[in-house]
DNA sequence: CAAGTTATCAATTGTTCTATTGAATAGCAA
DNA sequence: TTGCTATTCAATAGAACAATTGATAACTTG
């Protein structure tokens, strides 16, 4: 049959894209570009892996139509390609978290101890209310490509000589890449070690963007059928 | 360094549902059970691959964490585990054919000639008008295993001989599987060859399925950046 | 234009994935 | 028990993928 060549041919094509999310280093760079655009070299490093390897995968990724890609000078700049990837990225992550035992299995072993959190509806109204100060634990580059509004920027490994800037009479709010990004948690220990009162926002800065322009798109669901 | 360690066993959890989208097989078995569950055989059928083939996929399916297994006597019947994942497989569907050329060159060739389509709140509102009759045009399974309100159940195969049963005052809109499935398309082509007036909802089942239990989650975004 | 980055290419190796076939198993019904 | 059906298992062969290495190309800056 015709139809069937055709068919086939379809859904080929839509697993060209869901190839692109089929591995553990694409999808570190992936969760990288999640923050904002990057050069080859930079998430290379921050993904530990050899540049020729980070720029193959990367090349994968745009054939997979995932991120665009942009000549700067010397450098190449790559970007997710838009927000429907982003809300992809993270609807893989959570429904991985929800149904694989390994995945909250590999969550917890890598983040440590758990860490008090709140919910965006809730720092929302807490900032609102001007109850909390809230930190950006990420790299400086990353603030700067974007941030919570009314977050300031203190990346993880300045805190502990910073510390003394934040106000002492409020709760400290830090937040950093996402639910799986151990910044925050380390944050929120480190602050508390020093006799603050600290917790951590439960998800990242993409998750917050994409909830300004797509409300409900990216609900913690959990295990509900 | 431990840390490196972890992280990548994290990614690698995350990856092992990644990998279950990443074959057109297994996507086509995913499209199907996003209608309803379904045994083995039947899923091979439909899909016209060996069931052996099916059920391996299936197994691999399983254990991602994408479907859930029930043995009912002789047979074993699959569904999907949640909501979150047929979120997700909607997403990634939709998100290929926004980024990639080839899903929409693919799409256009399997459905062949467009057909004027309506969206799913304006579906909504002419139906609560009484203004157009709505035809569920999939295999009957499907129909019994979950529909649109109000719809009535005329599988494509009979839709010729049973025209005369449909009203002739108003429109009839169409809906199948999905803005991929090809048979919306041809209720309608055939509906208007006898002289009604016909269009197809823009999307199938699943997605007002899912609509209604989680608004907002499948609105059909273009391009957009 | 020479030197120095940054990114990509090409070739290789080992690994993982897919489809196929035929045999084995689980449950049911006589 | 015997046969029947639906599903899974096991083995295999071919294809696609991932990481590594060293070479090359694109740009920038002096």
């Amino acid at each position: 049959m015709e139809d069937r060549r055709r068919k086939d041919t379809l859904f080929e094509a839509i697993a060209l894209m869901g190839k692109a999310f089929a591995s553990p280093r694409r999808l570190e760079l992936l969760d990288l570009l999640a923050q904002g655009p990057r050069s080859v070299e930079e998430l290379a490093r921050a993904s530990e892996q050899s540049t020729a390897n980070a720029s193959q995968h990367l090349q994968a990724l745009h054939a997979a139509g995932v991120v665009t890609r942009e000549r700067e000078g010397t450098r190449v700049r790559y970007a997710l390609a838009g927000e429907d990837v982003l809300g992809l990225w993270l609807a893989l992550r959570g429904a991985s978290a929800n149904r694989l035992a390994e995945v909250e299995r590999a969550a917890r072993d890598y983040l440590g101890e758990p860490v008090e959190a709140i919910g965006r509806e809730e720092l929302r109204q807490r900032l609102k209310r001007g109850d909390v100060v809230l930190v950006d634990v990420r790299p400086e580059e990353e603030f700067a490509a974007g941030h919570i509004d009314g977050a300031r920027s203190v990346p993880l490994e300045e805190l502990e000589q910073r510390i003394a800037e934040l106000p002492a009479d409020r709760d400290i709010v830090a937040y950093c890449r996402g639910p799986f990004c151990a910044y925050a948690h380390e944050a929120v220990r480190q602050l508390q070690e020093a006799g603050r009162s600290a917790l951590r926002l439960e998800d990242g800065w993409p998750e917050w963007r994409l909830a300004e322009t797509n409300p409900d798109t990216t609900k913690t669901r959990r295990r509900a059928a």
